[in-house]
DNA sequence: CCTCCACAGGAAGCCGGGGGAC
DNA sequence: GTCCCCCGGCTTCCTGTGGAGG
């Protein structure tokens, strides 16, 4: 049934975009300095998770790739590599700078200079989930070292802005946003088309069920793909030579759970019990949370190191916080 | 209105591990 | 090998904040 799951990865970047031509155009515009050796534009985009926004960078990113001979580029998920060090590594690595950095004996400042210092090519650099990012000091140094352009990628604008220092504040003032809204269904449905053609064997999935997928997905298109590649799976698994609805209502919950359940695994045994808490009490005080730790853990940590951990697995969007200070609550996230 | 308390999160310091320089 | 440096994980201490309750 699937001829070829690469392009059911919704990490897959397809040869034509559709939906996207507005934005694709300004990042274009923004970018297209640099090919004749003068400065391009620091370039905001945010929207809503699954609205296009890695996936037009990228596709821009190969576009200039083809046209343009001297060019670096660098994509950094700064939810992976969120620390100063990880991302400025990151950045290095795209110039071939890192051969001689070890994670563990090279301070962070020799990272800072050797980026500063960069006097190559042309460099775009994409920071994507930049709001993830523990520190801003590293946009700091991008900003004013001459020749590296940024991408920036976040979901809220505010998330991002309002932890800026205000001399980096003003400075971005001026620089290009792209906002993206969530696909409208039909758009979804028409992404997800394309993905069937290359992907999927003729006649395995019809309109009506793309639109049932695409309706569940509320315009996220990496949840619309997800749901279509684990339905596919199902029906392959089972024999089918088509997909049914009943495939498609078992994806759906699957593929929005999927994510999420990847992150748990990467708990370790204190966060562990502090989410298997939190999963059976549902809404809980931070003092009763502790309470209930202190008598799970075999060597319970400190209250401040639950903190860090409620942090963590807030960032890992398993875990949200309600309320400030005294009134604060946790939970999962639903 | 004022004081107390629970809580968040910053700052500083300790420790163990690992790599580089010698 | 030994010394030194750095980091991450962790603790301790501390300040700021806002609701509860006198």
């Amino acid at each position: 049934m699937i001829t070829d799951a690469r392009v059911l990865q919704t990490e897959f970047v397809p040869k034509d975009l559709v939906h996207r031509d507005n934005e694709l155009t300004t990042l274009s515009a923004a970018l297209k300095p640099l090919t004749n050796g003068e400065p391009g534009e620091t370039t905001l985009l945010h929207g809503p998770p699954g609205v296009g926004k890695t996936c037009t960078t990228q596709y821009i990113l190969n576009q200039l790739h083809e046209n343009v001979i001297d060019l670096n580029t660098q994509y950094v998920n700064c939810w992976k590599d969120h620390t100063q060090f990880q991302t400025l590594y990151r950045i290095l690595e795209g110039i071939d700078q890192t051969l001689d950095i070890h994670r563990q004996s090279t301070p962070t400042d020799k990272l800072r200079d050797r980026l500063h210092n960069y006097d190559g090519p042309p460099y775009i650099v994409v920071l994507d989930e930049a709001d993830q990012l523990e520190t801003t000091d590293v946009l700091y140094n991008i900003y004013r070292t001459p020749n590296i352009e940024m991408v920036l990628i976040a979901n809220q604008e505010a998330d991002l802005f309002s932890r800026l220092d205000t001399r980096l504040k003003s400075r971005l003032q001026t620089i290009t946003r792209i906002h993206y809204k969530p696909y409208r269904s039909g758009e979804i449905v028409s992404i997800l088309e394309d993905r069937v053609h290359w992907g999927l064997e003729p006649d395995t999935v019809t309109r009506d069920q793309l639109e049932r997928i695409a309706v569940a997905s509320k315009g996220d298109s990496r949840v619309a793909i997800g749901v279509l590649r684990r339905a596919a799976r199902l029906a392959s698994q089972d024999n089918e030579r088509a997909i049914s609805d009943e495939y498609i209502d078992e994806a759906v919950p699957e593929a929005k759970t999927e994510i999420k359940q990847k992150n748990v695994e990467k708990l370790t045994e204190d966060q562990r019990i502090l989410y298997d808490i939190l999963t059976e009490e549902g809404e809980i005080s931070a003092g009763r949370l502790y309470e209930s730790y202190r008598d799970r853990a075999d060597e319970p940590k400190t209250r401040r190191m639950m903190r860090y951990y409620l942090k963590k697995m807030q960032h890992y969007n398993l875990v949200v916080a309600n309320g400030e200070n005294r009134g604060r609550t946790y939970n999962t996230s639903s």
